[in-house]
DNA sequence: AAACCGATAGACAACGTTGTCGTCGCATGA
DNA sequence: TCATGCGACGACAACGTTGTCTATCGGTTT
């Protein structure tokens, strides 16, 4: 039928028959060797191993596919790529995953043009064979997409979900400790009066960021002030609008919290337009340490969340979970660590309103 | 042999010989159908047409390829994916063509980890099986990578290269134009003494933004001044310290054009220091329509790249060419047009500077 | 009327792997 | 000595599609 693709390459076409071949066995015990089976002797596995390594021989996805039902693919699902900064740094720790075990990552967007998420993640499950998929925040947070989900038979792993935790494994990051830690340094350089911007609310880490930064003042026995708990949208114009009124205030903070980066970007702009200096007469952190806290001026004091770690440990975690007949009835969990990232936006209060 | 998946779904599962089966028909007729090629009757292609839909039958992809060598699969390969702020909207755009003509989007990433981009791109190449790939910067500016890429004898287009424009099939954006049009709109206004911040030597968009700028001085008669042309490297810090020198100039400049928005952040921020306000008295603008760019004080004056655009340019040209014997010998060029976006950061010079 | 044609359609093999089942040789225990 | 069991391995079908080749049919040309 087809001739064989004359690659400018040696190594490509190689296949199982060829193996087989040169070892003097069949192509089933080759198979055997590849898929870590029982079964074959010591001298025999020896002698197919080095073969496939001379050889540079790689099973055919697709002969694979078709035989086994396993396509080695697995999907990371997004929602709209191009507004999350995240993106890239998912993608690369997924990557590392699926590489070190042999699995390729397909990348897929839902509710992207006419058709809604419901439509076009249907559509991508019936058309792509996957074998599990890692759903990122807030696809990972939608019963029904879930339920689509599930009503495939696919085996998923959500990325810092935001409820509903006992639905299937997960990765996270402890948003509320995060918060409180950088609240602390805020406290220990001797804020007080300390503003909060929170997110949306169907963002629920924008409430676990809120509940760190009231536990952080609790532990002082800071009493928050309600004027300076506000909320935004994580756009940087509401940082900046939220910034304005705060700053109106006939007492107003010494340091701004934004539950994000974008609206703490906002928060340092609203200040260079009133010519208030960061961090001399305001001091400022976001949240996410996103590329524009590196970027932005001063440089933001943040919190670094894991996301390639996080993904990475997802994917490890479908990939482990295939083995096991498919996560039946097990839940796992995976808590990953943060970091903050200490830059150039905070500095003690002035001496007028820390005196207090 | 396997029993047949007991999906919760109907629809999953529907194989050709279903569609031929109840149409009345061989499965090659069905398969005519699905491809488009000659040799069916009305009668029976409407039929089966209807079936097809009715039964949401889709091919399946492993059999697809294992029988004709043709994956549907497209590679978008990357250097170190976090590190780039346009990789969502490169993947959003090419998913779309991808899904228009029932393709998939394989992410990849090369030189991530100790094996350099070499060693991943061939791995990568010899484990995934894509029908061709988008070649992103600063992969698509390697002579080495591409040489492998052809040892491959893979199809591949370019977006945005440096140089070596003979080589494939690339889109491309005017930098030189756009950068001429921007610094247009600073002249416009009345400036004279416009600084311009270039970026790295390797980063050659970076020298024809450099060209755009010199060619709108010179269409005006203005003789560019060598101290006012400076480098940085891309990042806002160097964006900030070549500012400090501009503006310590006897005779400083009273419009700076950096040439990506990292580096305008930094000279936002280098006036704010001063105390001088923007665009009062200094006007700015940046370069490639960044994240920042929008949440910047004040809202940065800007170039949008097409970046989405291009991406869906090159899958396309990409899947165009597939029916078309494998580009063989053709060379593509496409062209998509930048646009610049006028926000808040730039107003006519300060009386005493425009005199002169 | 024979020969030929194009349009339409089907039979069958092939793609490269895995699943199922069977066979062989050899050690074990009764 | 003979069934019994077990470890190692092979034969063969199946996965779902496309490529190649061949057959049928109605109409046209000679």
């Amino acid at each position: 039928m087809q001739r064989r693709g004359s690659k400018g390459e040696g190594a490509a076409g190689v296949t199982i028959v060829d193996i087989a071949r040169q070892a003097g066995v069949s192509i089933k015990t080759v198979s055997r060797v590849i898929n870590r089976e029982e079964g074959v002797g010591a001298e025999a596995r020896a002698r197919i191993e080095d073969l496939i390594a001379r050889l540079g021989y790689r099973p055919n996805v697709a002969a694979r596919l078709l035989s086994s039902r396993r396509s080695y693919l697995i999907g990371v699902i997004f929602l709209r790529m191009g507004a999350y900064h995240y993106i890239g740094e998912i993608q690369a720790g997924a990557m590392r995953a699926c590489r070190r075990a042999g699995y390729q990552l397909v990348v897929e967007q839902v509710g992207e043009g006419a058709a809604g998420p419901r439509e076009t993640l249907i559509e991508t499950l019936r058309a792509g064979r996957f074998d599990g998929l890692v759903l990122t925040p807030p696809v990972c947070d939608d019963p029904e997409l879930l339920d689509i989900v599930e009503s495939h038979g696919l085996a998923y792993v959500r990325i810092a979900p935001g409820g509903d935790f006992g639905r299937s494994p997960y990765v996270f990051m402890d948003d509320a400790s995060a918060a409180r830690e950088i609240t602390d340094r805020l406290l220990d350089l001797g804020h007080r009066r300390i503003a909060f911007i929170d997110g949306p609310r169907e963002h629920t880490a924008a409430t676990r960021r809120r509940q760190g930064y009231l536990a952080a003042l609790g532990a002082r026995g800071v009493t928050p002030c309600a004027d300076l708990i506000q909320s935004g949208d994580f756009e940087s114009l509401s940082g900046f609008e939220v910034t304005e009124r705060l700053l109106d205030l006939s007492h107003p903070p010494t340091a701004i919290f934004a539950a994000n980066d974008g609206m703490a970007v906002g928060v340092l702009a609203a200040a260079a337009k009133r010519g208030l200096s960061v961090p001399g007469s305001l001091s400022v952190v976001g949240f996410d340490d996103s590329p524009v806290a590196a970027s932005a001026w001063p440089r933001l004091t943040t919190v670094h969340q894991p996301v390639a770690e996080m993904a990475e440990a997802a994917a490890d975690m479908l990939i482990d979970g295939f083995g096991d007949k498919r996560f039946r009835g097990r839940t796992l969990v995976r808590q990953l660590d943060f970091r903050v990232v200490d830059r150039a936006s905070i500095a003690p209060p002035r001496k007028s309103a820390s005196g207090l």
